[in-house]
DNA sequence: TCAATTTGTTCCATTATATGGAACTTAATT
DNA sequence: AATTAAGTTCCATATAATGGAACAAATTGA
C-alpha cells in the first residue's frame, strides 16, 4: 500500500516534469533520478538493481553512485547495498526548522486542533504532490517525522484539492492533464473532468472535503492557504475517522478551518510584508 | 549561537573532506556547497549574498542555482531570495522512515526512556558530526522533527564521545586532527589531547558522560552502538538537566544504557545477519 | 576444486556539459 | 534623469561526464 503510493507518486512527478519543460538539468538531473530511485525503494538497492532501473551504462552508473556516496546523499553498506544518506536528514531538519510558512502557521494549527480535538495538517503543493509541512494531533503539539515531509497526491486529499482551487485555469488544466489517476478507494476521482468540476465548486465555497478518497474510513475538511507571492500554495485540514466525523460535522467545521486559514495569511502579511 | 554552531560545523566538514580525499566530486560537489550555504543560512539568501560567499562567477552561479531550483532542492521566492527546497523534506522523510538502524533501536530507546523517565537519544557519526536519528522523551514515544536530523559536534556530546571510542587509533587521530574546537561551555574540551585522553578512558569503561560540555546545565550518559559492518558507528544516551541528574545517578545509569546498547546490537545481528 | 557466470570496478578516448568573461536588461538609488 | 547595483543571457573554451571494453572479485554449479 505504502509502496504503491510511492510508485504512483513517483510516476506522477516525473510525468509532470517531463511535460512542463525539456528537462534540461544536465548532470544534476541524472543524479536526482538516482536519488529518487534509492529513496523511493522499500529497501536498500544493490548496484545491479539500480542498473536495471536507471538505464545507464555500468561504468557511468558506478561513478554517479560513487559521487552521491562521497557527498553523503547515499550510503553504501557492507553488503554493497545503497541506502539514502543521512546528510539528507541534516538538510531537511534545517529547511523544516526555518520554514517561514510553517512557523507562522504553527500556533493556528494548534488552536484548530484544540478546538476540534482532531488531527490538523498543513501542506503545500509542489508539482502534483502535496508535501505535508506540519501536523498537530492528539494531546500536545507534537511532530511525527514519519508523516511530515511525506508527499501525497493532490487529487484525492483535502489539502490537495483546496490548493488546486487556487490555481489559475490554465495552470490547473496543465496540471490535471498530467495526473495519472490512481484509485485508492471507491470514491477517488478517476478523471480530470470530475476533479475539475469539484475544484470549481471548492473555489466557490472556499473549502474542500476528502470523502474517504485517499484512505477508506478517513475524512477531512480543508481550506486553502497561500502566500501572496505564490511561493506557497497549500491548505490546512482537519482529519479523522469517518465514524466520528460525519459529513454534517465537517460542514460545521468548514468555518473554523477557513477562519484559521485566514489568520495564517494575515500572519504572513504582518511578518513578511504586504508583497508576500 | 545556533549560527556559530552551524558555521563551525560546516568548516569542520569541509576540512575533513579536503583532508580525507582530493575532493573529486566535480559538478555535484560544487552544487552541494551551494546547498550547504543556503540550508545553513539563518534566513533565505539573495543572489548577491550567495555570490559573495560562494566565490563563483556571476554567470556560473546563476545557472547552478537555477538547476538546483529546477530540481526542487532550492526554492526562489517572490523577493528573489533562495531558501531550501521542500523536496529535501520528502527525501528525508523516506530515508528516516526506512532506516534500519533506527527501526531496530526504537523499542529499546522507548524502554530506556520508560526506565529512567528522561530523554533518550540515538545518534550516529558522520564525518565529525553526530546526526541524531531518533529521540524519545516525555510521556509517549514521539518524534520532534526539529531535533532529529540535526548535526552536533562529536567532541562535546555523550553520543559523540561514545562513538569516537569505537574508532581505531589511526582513524581517530585523523579525525581529531581536523576538529576545530569551539568552547560552548567552560567544560568543553578545547584540544585533541584532552579529548583523546577521555576517549581512551571511555573505550575502557564502555560508557561516556557529557558533563555540561555542549550546553550549560545539561548532562548525559551514553554508550556506544555499532553495526558490525561499521556502516553505523554511534551511540545512545540519556540526557537531562544537571539539577535532576547528579553525576552519581548518571554513573548508575551507565549500566542500563550499556545493556540497551547491547540489545540493539543483538537485534541487528538477528535482523540483518551476522555480517552486519 | 575448478570452471563458468554473475557482479562490481577501473580506464581512457570521445562527447557532452559546465564554465566564466562580457554584454545586456532590469531594478534601485541619488 | 543619471548613476549604480542587481540579475540574466550568451558563447567560445575548458572541464567533467560518458560509455564501451577490459579487468577484478565474488558467487554459483558441476
Amino acid at each position: 500500500m505504502l509502496t504503491l503510493l510511492s510508485r504512483a507518486d513517483e510516476m506522477m512527478t516525473s510525468n509532470s516534469e517531463s511535460m512542463a519543460q525539456t528537462r534540461e538539468t544536465g548532470t544534476l538531473g541524472k543524479l536526482m533520478v538516482l536519488l529518487d530511485l534509492v529513496t523511493h525503494a522499500e529497501a536498500p538497492l544493490r548496484f545491479t538493481d539500480i542498473l536495471a532501473r536507471a538505464g545507464q551504462p555500468r561504468g557511468t552508473l558506478h561513478r554517479q553512485l560513487s559521487h552521491l556516496v562521497e557527498e553523503g546523499l547515499l550510503e553504501l553498506d557492507g553488503d554493497g547495498r545503497y541506502a539514502p544518506g543521512l546528510r539528507l536528514l541534516d538538510f531537511a531538519a534545517r529547511s523544516w526548522a526555518r520554514n517561514e510558512f510553517r512557523l507562522i502557521a504553527e500556533p493556528h494549527l494548534a488552536e484548530l486542533q484544540q478546538a476540534t480535538g482532531e488531527t490538523v495538517h498543513l501542506g503545500v503543493l509542489r508539482g502534483q504532490s502535496i508535501i505535508y509541512l506540519d501536523k498537530v494531533d492528539g494531546r500536545q503539539p507534537v511532530r511525527m517525522y514519519s508523516q511530515i515531509g511525506n508527499a501525497s497526491p493532490c487529487y484525492c486529499t483535502g489539502v490537495g484539492k483546496a490548493a488546486l482551487s487556487l490555481l489559475p485555469p490554465d495552470l490547473l488544466a496543465d496540471l490535471l492533464a498530467g495526473i495519472n489517476f490512481t484509485s485508492f478507494t471507491a470514491s477517488t476521482h478517476a478523471s480530470g473532468e470530475s476533479l475539475l468540476a469539484e475544484i470549481r465548486e471548492i473555489a466557490d465555497q472556499g473549502y474542500a472535503f476528502d470523502r474517504e478518497e485517499h484512505e477508506a474510513g478517513i475524512r477531512c475538511v480543508a481550506a486553502p492557504v497561500w502566500s501572496q507571492d505564490r511561493t506557497f500554495i497549500g491548505g490546512i485540514s482537519i482529519t479523522g475517522p469517518a465514524y466520528r466525523l460525519s459529513m454534517e460535522l465537517l460542514r460545521q467545521w468548514a468555518v473554523p478551518v477557513q477562519l484559521a486559514a485566514g489568520r495564517i495569511m494575515e500572519g504572513m502579511r504582518i511578518r513578511l510584508g504586504p508583497r508576500r
